[in-house]
DNA sequence: AAAAAAT
C-alpha cells in the first residue's frame, strides 16, 4: 500500500512536471490528505456514506487511478503544449487549465455548439435568446464531459464570470428528454437569488424545447407542497433546505428518472457547516433511486481542504481546474483604502466612494453583517443618497424587488451582506467595495474564496472592474496583507484624504 | 458572522 502510493505520488510529480504545474501544488498535497479526514458525514443513516465507505474500500486501486496511475488518468500534457493554438481557436484568455480525466474516455473540446449533439431547439436557443456564439473556453472543455457517455461525474473550477452558469444549464437542458413529464435534472444553489438567477437563464435558454423548470424561490413558495403537487417539470433548481424537504417529508419530487445533478458554488455546498448535511443527503436520495446519476460541481474557488473533500464525495469525477494563480482576476484592479477609524470608514464612503459610485454604472458595497447592512443603507440615504440594501433578514418579497429594482438599473448602488457574494450577475457592476474584509467564521484569517466571489461581481465576462478594501484597524490591515500574500498581488493605496485620488484611480481601472 | 430553511 505504501509502495503503490510512493509510485502513485511519484508519477504525479512526472506528471505535473512534464505540466509546468506550479510548486506549490506538492504543499497543497500534503494539506490534502491532512485535513479532509475532519470533515464528516453523518455516517448511520445515509447512502452517501455508504457510497463513500465503498469508495474508500476501493481506496487502493482508486488513489492509483485518481492521482496518475496510467490506468485511468489521461493527464492532458497536450493541452499545455497546444494551447497557443488552441487560444486562438477558442478566443480565450490566456488560461492554463489543467484537466485530469478520471476514466479512458477521450474527449475533444468544442470549438462550436454543434460539436454537442444537441437538439435543434437547444441550439437555437443558444443563437438566438442567448446569442452566444461559440462556447467559451471552459464551456469547450466541460460541455463534452458533461454531455457524451460515460456521462462522468465532474468537478469543475473557472473564473468568475468566464460562463460556468452556461455550463451546467446547458448540461441539464442537454441531458434531459423533453418528453418525459418526470424530474431529470437538479441543481442546488445556496441562495435564494442564485436559484432564481440559474433559471432564469435557464429557461430562456429552453425556450424553445418545451423543457419546464421547477425553483423553490418561485412566486408560488409560499403554496404548500401538497397543493403544489407532484412535480413533472424536467429540471429543478433550489436551495437545499427546501430540495430535500421536497424530496423526503414532501414527497413531491420524485428522483426515480433523475440523470443529473448539479451543485452551484459546489466548495459552499459541500464543505460549509449548515449546507454539507443537505447536500449530501440530496446526494444520498438520489443515489438510491438513480444510482448512476451524473454529478456536476461547479465554482471558481475550490481551497484545498475542499477539494479533497469534494473528490471524496464525489467519485471518480473528471477534473478541471484553473491554476490559482490565474483566478486573482487581473481585470479587477483592487486598491487599499486606510480610513482614520470606523466613523472615518463611513465618511470616506459617504464622501469619497458615493459620489463616484453614483456617476458610474453599478456598485455593490459589501459589508460582513446584517445589521451593517441596514445601518449603512438608512445612514447614508439620510444624507439624501439613493442606494439600496438586502440581506437575509428580510422578507423574501423585499429581497426579491431589491433585486428587481437593481436588475433593472432603477438602483444603483447596493449595499449587501455576503447573500449575493457569490455568482450574482450582473454586468453593469464595475465596481465592488469591501467596507469590511470578510472573514473566516471564528479567526481572524481573511476568507479568500469570499473575498475572490465579492471582488468578481465587478469584471463580468472580461469587462472592467474595480475594488476598494477599506481598512480601519491594524486587524484589518493584516488580513488584507494576508490576501495580498495568497494571491501574490500588491495593491495600490488610496489616500482617503486626497481629493481627487478616488476619481483618478478608477480613471487608471479604465472605469471613469 | 452570514448564509438556507426549518422549528
Amino acid at each position: 500500500m505504501a509502495a503503490t502510493e510512493e509510485s502513485a505520488a511519484a508519477l504525479l510529480q512526472d506528471v505535473m512536471a512534464s505540466m509546468k504545474v506550479r510548486p506549490d501544488d506538492d504543499e497543497d498535497e500534503e494539506e490534502v490528505t491532512k485535513e479532509w479526514g475532519s470533515v464528516e458525514v453523518d455516517a448511520e443513516e445515509t447512502d452517501a456514506a455508504v457510497k463513500k465507505v465503498q469508495e474508500k474500500e476501493a481506496g487502493g486501486v482508486k488513489e492509483e487511478v485518481d492521482d496518475g496511475d496510467g490506468g485511468g488518468t489521461v493527464d492532458l500534457p497536450e493541452m499545455a503544449l497546444k494551447s497557443e493554438k488552441l487560444n486562438e481557436e477558442v478566443e480565450s484568455p490566456d488560461t492554463e487549465i489543467k484537466k485530469v480525466l478520471a476514466t479512458d474516455t477521450p474527449y475533444t473540446s468544442a470549438k462550436s455548439f454543434e460539436d454537442l449533439n444537441l437538439t435543434e431547439p437547444l441550439l437555437k436557443g443558444l443563437y438566438t435568446e442567448m446569442k452566444f456564439e461559440r462556447p467559451s473556453r471552459i464551456q469547450a472543455e466541460t460541455l463534452p464531459m458533461i454531455l457524451s457517455p460515460p456521462y462522468a461525474n465532474l468537478i469543475a473550477q473557472a473564473h468568475n464570470g468566464s460562463g460556468k452558469t452556461t455550463c451546467f444549464v446547458l448540461g441539464m437542458l442537454g441531458r434531459v428528454d423533453a418528453n418525459l413529464n418526470a424530474p431529470q435534472a437538479l441543481c442546488v444553489c445556496p441562495t435564494r437569488e442564485l436559484a432564481i438567477q440559474n433559471e432564469e437563464v435557464l429557461l430562456k435558454m429552453a425556450k424553445y424545447t418545451g423543457i419546464t423548470c421547477a425553483c423553490t424561490a418561485g412566486a408560488d413558495d409560499r403554496v404548500s407542497a401538497s397543493r403544489r403537487g407532484k412535480i413533472t417539470d424536467q429540471v429543478v433548481i433550489g436551495t437545499p433546505g427546501t430540495l430535500k424537504r421536497w424530496m423526503s417529508k414532501d414527497r413531491i419530487l420524485d428522483a426515480r428518472r433523475m440523470k443529473i445533478l448539479v451543485f452551484d458554488e459546489a466548495d459552499h455546498m459541500l464543505a460549509t457547516e449548515g449546507f454539507q448535511d443537505d447536500s449530501m443527503r440530496i446526494m444520498s436520495m438520489i443515489a438510491r433511486q438513480s444510482p448512476n446519476y451524473q454529478i456536476l460541481l461547479f465554482s471558481a474557488t475550490f481551497s484545498e481542504r475542499v477539494k479533497a473533500f469534494a473528490r471524496n464525495s464525489v467519485p471518480r469525477a473528471n477534473e478541471v481546474f484553473v491554476p490559482k494563480e490565474d483566478l486573482s482576476l487581473d481585470v479587477i484592479k483592487q486598491y487599499r483604502v486606510r480610513c482614520p477609524s470606523s466613523q472615518g470608514r463611513l465618511d470616506v464612503l459617504r464622501n469619497n466612494i458615493f459620489p463616484l459610485a453614483e456617476k458610474l454604472g453599478q456598485s455593490i458595497i459589501f459589508v460582513r453583517t446584517r445589521e451593517n447592512a441596514s445601518f449603512l443603507h438608512t445612514s447614508l440615504q439620510q444624507d439624501g443618497h439613493r442606494c439600496t440594501s438586502i440581506q437575509g433578514g428580510m422578507s423574501h418579497e423585499e429581497r426579491d424587488r431589491v433585486i428587481r429594482e437593481y436588475r433593472s438599473g432603477e438602483t444603483k448602488i447596493l449595499i449587501s451582506t455576503d447573500v449575493l457574494a457569490r455568482g450574482f450577475d450582473q454586468a453593469q457592476v464595475t465596481l465592488v467595495v469591501n467596507y469590511d474584509i470578510p472573514v473566516k467564521m471564528g479567526t481572524w484569517e481573511p476568507d479568500y474564496e469570499l473575498y475572490l466571489h465579492r471582488i468578481g461581481r465587478s469584471g463580468r465576462f472580461g469587462r472592467k472592474g474595480a475594488a476598494f478594501n477599506l481598512v480601519c484597524d491594524r486587524k484589518g490591515e493584516e488580513m488584507l496583507n494576508k490576501i495580498e500574500d495568497h494571491f501574490d498581488r500588491r495593491m495600490d493605496e488610496v489616500k482617503y484624504d486626497d481629493e481627487d485620488a478616488f476619481e483618478r484611480v478608477l480613471k487608471e481601472a479604465g472605469l471613469a
